[in-house]
DNA sequence: CTGAAAGCGCTTACAG
DNA sequence: CTGAAAGCGCTTACAG
């Protein structure tokens, strides 16, 4: 049947609209026995309900892709995760999310993806960047092709994207930089560097953070040559091996980026010095384990949930043309030790 | 006028009522000028417009009370802030915040104010519980009268309030306790704790964190006994001086509770060694301040705005008997750096 | 406590 | 492109 009406229930319950107006609006005046009966028409006839198609008047849609690390470290997966949850986080817009995996290297493939990403298709693009030239002159295309693009994680400042949605990673490089030296209680010796790629502003930046901080105020401490793990797990694992195995006076390791899983096995793998400072970025169910059972002494981490929602609030804010509440927006880098884990 | 009806339209613009119709549903087939005079009439009978008192139906309402401390630190005050910004943690209900600030000291205002506490008008309870029997009972008394009651950042765990809002100050001292040992750098010598009261579960509970970690981790690290500021700016000045003062071989200063205006001032005006380490509760302005110029080394904290949003929520949900959702009401143990203040 | 009938605001089918 | 009139769904004033 088609929308039915106070007719439909007052026929079906052998009253008058009038009085099925009354029991609706309750009214009053109105016998237990009419109440009852007309109670029972309306949820035969399913009256008020709006249709499941009417429901909700629909939202407008918004399409937004997120351009991802390939890699399966933990953090990567997490962002997916996050990204797809992220919708969530505004509730006027019908937010449409589709993940697509790159492979960061060199940017040729995240050149590739961001220029095919049709206009008529989507509205806005957030992306891991590799600071290289050619990516830097793909987003500003796709700036001009009129899309709404957010970096995230890691940024290209100079470029013309909208906005960017994570940390200052100098000061996260710092941080590190200030507990390793801390931790390491005037000791002198050497501090392994393990950075993913040389083109990622977050990795350099929080390298630089570091190397400020260690020469400016721990003299004691000597970095050893950055290593580039590119984020893999083999890779990482070697590097980590060879820092336990051939320094003696080797102080503390700080891992700039991701591929923690690959550094652990390394670490539980060899009888390492109980003093070894090993500090990391980015939570995960590993490296959380890690910090519990002493392996490692601190992490800097930034929470995916809450980079993948504000990314969803500016991207959408950008395509409305309203205003971004910055407040809102600010990634805070969380620092965490055994007893702070959430 | 009363609310304007098509008719009103119809007639103002010189047109029949379908016509409108027809212009107001964008039906197709109306000349421009039946159509502009159509959209001035509307525009000046304000026609459509829901007048301000139907605008959005009214949410049920529910009236929430909380009893924070009357002292004037940085940390109260931004407790109420974030208590009277609170009710925009929900939209499905008009909340209504009333404060009431309370001298803590030993608890017989507090259980006053909670016997006071009417459930014709009020809802629920937000309080610092100062952990008295006396408040205990009180606590008891308010939740048989179906008052709903969330503890809110110190707790009393064995009374039988619904939910407590805050964070784990065992694990927070333990992490105080990490710092402040670690910063030491295998240093000997005295550390001077100050805390608030004895008689709060947040204090005490951070104190046995704290000396559990020196004590098992830092036997180079003694305490000294352990001395009760009362969060006030007079007293907390007064003992840090005396600490600065008489112990040449001071290594670092814990203070475990607010006021800490009166710790930094003291600091700010004794020619404190460079060395010292402190470690402070609580982001304020003037923390924030004394971390970034180095007077404090590190500072833990818990959010403010969280901890009053998550109260409402959860009192909402007591009071409209539906599921918490856990995720949302884990308060963070932040700890700040001079580089990762948000 | 209830219904028949009039009324109200909006929509629609029809005629021009 | 427009209006007169009928129609629809709901509400209300009145009578019993």
């Amino acid at each position: 049947m088609a929308k039915p009406t106070l007719r439909d229930v007052a026929e079906r319950a052998g009253l008058s609209t009038a009085t099925v107006d009354r029991v609706l609006h309750e009214r009053g005046g109105i016998s237990e026995r009419a109440r009852q009966k007309v109670r029972e028409a309306i949820h035969e006839l399913n009256f008020g309900k709006i249709p499941d198609s009417l429901a909700e008047r629909p939202k407008p849609v918004m399409r937004f892709a997120f351009l991802l690390p390939h890699l399966h470290t933990s953090f990567a997966d997490e962002m997916v995760q996050s990204a797809l949850a992220a919708p969530a986080a505004v509730d006027d817009v019908d937010v449409k999310i589709e993940i697509i995996r790159i492979d960061l290297v060199d940017g040729t493939e995240l050149i590739r993806e961001l220029d095919g990403i049709s206009t008529d298709i989507f509205d806005g693009v957030a992306l891991f960047a590799v600071d290289v030239p050619g990516v830097r002159s793909a987003i500003d295309r796709a700036v001009s092709r009129n899309l709404k693009v957010v970096t995230l994680v890691a940024d290209i400042p100079t470029s013309m994207r909208h906005h960017f949605v994570g940390i200052d990673n100098m000061a996260a490089g710092r941080v590190a930089g200030t507990l390793m030296g801390r931790f390491a209680a005037n000791r002198s010796g050497h501090i392994g560097i393990i950075i993913g790629s040389h083109r990622q502003r977050d990795h350099i930046d929080r390298r630089l953070g570091f190397e400020q901080v260690l020469q400016s105020t721990f003299p004691n401490l000597h970095m050893l040559p950055i290593e580039e793990g590119a984020s893999r797990h083999e890779k990482n694992r070697a590097i980590t091996e060879n820092f336990l195995q051939n320094k003696s006076n080797l102080v503390g390791i700080y891992s700039i980026a991701a591929g923690n899983s690959g550094i652990l096995d390394a670490l539980y793998d060899n009888a390492v010095n109980e003093e070894l400072i090993v500090i990391l970025h980015e939570l995960s169910d590993p490296v959380r384990r890690a910090l519990q059972d002493g392996t490692i002494d601190a992490v800097i981490s930034q929470n995916t949930g809450h980079i993948a929602r504000s990314a969803v609030r500016v991207l959408r804010a950008h395509c409305k043309g309203v205003q971004i509440v910055h407040a809102l927006e600010q990634i805070g880098t969380d620092i965490y030790l055994a007893d702070n884990l959430p």
